[in-house]
DNA sequence: CTAGGGTTAG
């Protein structure tokens, strides 16, 4: 036996693939066999394995029982590398080999179908599993164990509990394998109660001492935010093994307390327990520093782990750092598909949807398959109109792929047709869709909301709630931006009121919301109230609210709010100045002004953009400094826009300048700017003159160009809207807007 | 048993 082991390490090691022809005996004896097998499952090579049973077969020898079960263990130590889990022919192997199984009777081994059972909930094909498992005469504990275990790796979660559920009617008594395979599949809120059952039956059984059975405890806690339990669990372990520890520092990584993730990876090293890859990936995930984690991944070794680099790929990808996961990603030996897809969603955060393309078609020559989460990274990068062809195509790939089944794709895809204001096609994507999820929900809503369909969002809103969803943070925010566009203070109240009465996370962007919605629904107080309420209002806050000051007349509040942002160690930008610059326009302060503009550059080393600069065109000319204007307009290092000089225009009307207002309205039409508001303008400057024939000729012109470009309208709230209000409170109403709309006659 | 890529808002 052992001649014959060394015989196997030496094919694999010293002779690689030159043909067993040279080694084996000329009647080889099927022990030869088994130790090539063995040498196999060392080598995680499943290739080797399948090559050496074909000749198996070709040399007259018959295998035993054991000659299968080695050989589904060469393939199991293999499936440890994605390579092979996702390679189809290792399906089509597994396939030959179960056939050659049956023909020789050994299925009739519990432990050797099991063993084929196993493999397949591994490789991912559920329903072979399930077939083997239902035509199996006879089945052990460890056969049940291997159909739960199958089902919960591939997100089967209710099918694991019915069968755990079903083996103990049958009466086979689980073991800790049994509620180690089981327990990953309650780690969803929906189903935590069945996982504290189970939970429960662990500590009446005694199988709870294990500690896999506490680990996979304490992960099904953490994942469903239950960091005490979770923590309670975890010092319940008496011995702790490396997997307890990456446990923990997980489950404080993914509820985002990172510097509890950091202390208990301390502590691991104090108490001498070894770090794994599973660890840094823990770390990483858990916002460790990038940089000294990557340090210490050269250090002790891990540069060479795939999965380590990967995360680190993802990390550098995240953190926009977009150039140092290239250059890591290029020194990968192996690419995957996870690796691929954090450069593509980086790439995507940056606008680079040229190399987004690039990626996704090296994923295909790599033969990988983009997945979900794949098809959704690339969709999130067609953020504009321009992106139509690209966008339509990813589509359609989704459609031949099957991919477009999933509802992660169906969100990414209706998130994309929002952004191409295509609004038809997000609506009969959403109804299409089976499972509409919350998020479902929120997209559509933010969909309408975004082209200004602000009755439809609502409605959508009532509709959401009788399926039963409960609104969260950003189905409100999204809502209240509607409430701000349309000023609809009402219902912006009872928003307001269900995030109180929720307790809904106070995040910055609600926070923002609630603050923007009072300001454009004219409750300035509202807004301060909220916004004084407000611990740490984050900048974008911040900047609406100084915007709101000067949008309601109050720009020394505007100022004296921009100070004591500063004040609290803030920093302005361009938005920040935008609000500071038209507080200063409302108000006529022209000094003030003049000094915030010069500040921007001076202090804060930011060169002004064209809304900066129209801004200071407006404050200067409707002060009355038309020349002032004029003279800065020319001494602009960018190209004036339309809105500057329609600015100037509109002080010109004003000031009742009709010689520039003339000369700028040509200016106007030589850009090609043909909007009413031009023509409105010039009548009015040419009637405040008492130039009555010139009125009637710009009043033609505007006839012959085409109407009179856009027509206000102007929305009133009329009705109480009392059914649209109680749907934060009941669920079973449908809801008919009442507006008016008032076209304003000319 | 533990792990890495993604969606809604801004």
């Amino acid at each position: 036996m052992s001649s014959a082991y060394t015989i196997g390490h030496y094919v694999r090691t010293t002779l690689p693939r030159i043909g067993l022809e040279f080694i084996l005996p000329s009647i080889p004896n099927i022990s030869v066999f088994h130790s090539l097998f063995k040498s196999c499952s060392e080598t995680k090579d499943s290739r080797w394995a399948f090559i050496t049973f074909r000749r198996l077969l070709e040399s007259n020898v018959k295998p035993s029982d054991l000659t299968f079960s080695l050989l589904i263990k060469a393939y199991v130590a293999d499936a440890s590398s994605s390579t092979v889990i996702d390679s189809p022919n290792t399906k089509i192997e597994a396939n030959q080999i179960q056939t050659h199984l049956r023909k020789s009777g050994f299925n009739q081994y519990v432990y050797l179908t099991t063993a084929f059972l196993d493999f397949y909930g591994k490789l991912g094909c559920i329903y072979y599993a399930q077939h083997l498992f239902e035509e199996m005469p006879r089945r052990d504990v460890v056969s049940w164990n291997a159909l739960i275990c199958g089902y919960s790796r591939n997100g089967y979660d209710y099918d694991a509990l019915e069968v755990f559920v079903q083996m103990l009617r049958e009466g086979f008594p689980p073991c800790q394998r049994t509620l180690v395979g089981l327990v990953p599949s309650c780690g969803r809120p929906d189903i935590i109660f069945q996982g504290k059952a189970i939970h429960g039956f662990g500590i009446k059984s005694g199988l709870d001492l294990d500690c896999r059975v506490k680990n996979a405890l304490t992960s099904m806690y953490a994942k469903c935010a239950d960091l005490q339990a979770a923590e309670v669990l975890f010092e319940e372990i008496f011995e702790k093994t490396e997997v307890s520890w990456n446990t923990m520092i997980g489950a404080y990584g993914q509820n985002g307390l990172f510097d509890e993730a950091m202390l208990v990876f301390k502590q691991m090293q104090k108490e001498r327990v070894e770090v794994n890859y599973v660890t840094i990936i823990s770390l990483l995930s858990a916002n460790a520093h990038l940089d000294s984690t990557h340090c210490y991944v050269i250090k002790t070794g891990f540069a060479t782990d795939a999965s380590v680099i990967t995360s680190l790929v993802c990390s550098y990808a995240g953190c926009g750092n977009i150039e140092s996961a290239g250059l890591l990603y290029n020194l990968m030996p192996q690419r995957n598909l996870v690796s691929l897809t954090a450069m593509i969603s980086g790439y995507a955060e940056k606008g680079n949807m040229g190399l987004v393309v690039e990626c996704f078609t090296q994923m295909l020559q790599l033969k990988m398959k983009p997945d979900a989460v794949a098809m959704v990274s690339i969709l999130h990068g067609f953020t504009d109109p321009t992106f139509i062809g690209s966008g339509l195509g990813i589509h359609a790939y989704g459609l031949k792929t099957g991919l477009c089944a999933d509802c992660l794709v169906v969100n990414g895809l209706i998130s994309m047709y929002s952004k191409f204001g295509d609004i038809e096609t997000v609506f009969s994507l959403f109804s299409e869709m089976g499972e509409k999820q919350l998020i479902s929900w929120n997209s559509v809503i933010s969909a309408c909301i975004q082209v200004g369909r602000t009755s439809d969002a609502m409605e959508l809103f009532c509709q959401m709630r009788m399926y039963g969803h409960s609104p969260d943070a950003i189905t409100i925010a999204s809502l209240l931006a509607g409430c701000s566009e349309v000023g609809f203070l009402q219902f912006g109240e009872r928003l307001h009121n269900y995030v109180l009465r929720n307790n809904l996370d106070m995040e910055d962007f609600l926070e923002t919301a609630l603050v923007d919605m009072y300001i454009k629904c004219g409750r300035l107080e509202s807004a301060e109230r909220v916004f004084k309420s407000i611990k740490e209002p984050c900048l974008a806050t911040w900047n609406t609210m100084i915007s709101g000051y000067g949008l309601s007349g109050h720009e020394h509040r505007a100022l004296s709010c921009y100070s004591e942002m500063q004040e609290q160690g803030l920093k302005p930008d361009r938005i920040t100045f935008l609000g500071v610059l038209s507080a200063c326009t409302h108000g006529g302060l022209v000094w003030e002004g003049k000094r915030y503009f010069r500040s921007m550059r001076e202090d804060f080393g930011m060169i002004p953009g064209l809304q900066h600069n129209a801004c200071m065109v407006d404050l200067l000319s409707r002060a009355g400094f038309l020349e002032e204007a004029v003279i800065f307009v020319k001494n602009m290092e960018v190209e004036p826009d339309s809105a500057i000089w329609g600015a100037l225009l509109t002080s010109c009307c004003i000031h009742q300048e009709l010689k520039l207002g003339e000369c700028l309205a040509k200016r106007l039409l030589l850009l090609d700017y043909y909007s009413g508001g031009l023509y409105v303008l010039m009548s009015n400057l040419y009637a405040s003159k008492g130039r009555w024939d010139d009125v009637a000729r710009v009043r033609k012109m505007m006839k012959d160009t085409g109407g009179d470009g856009s027509s206000g309208i102007s929305l009133i709230e009329v009705s109480s809207l009392e059914k649209m209000n109680n749907s934060l409170c009941l669920s079973d109403l449908s809801l008919n807007t009442n507006y008016w709309q008032l076209s304003s006659p000319h």
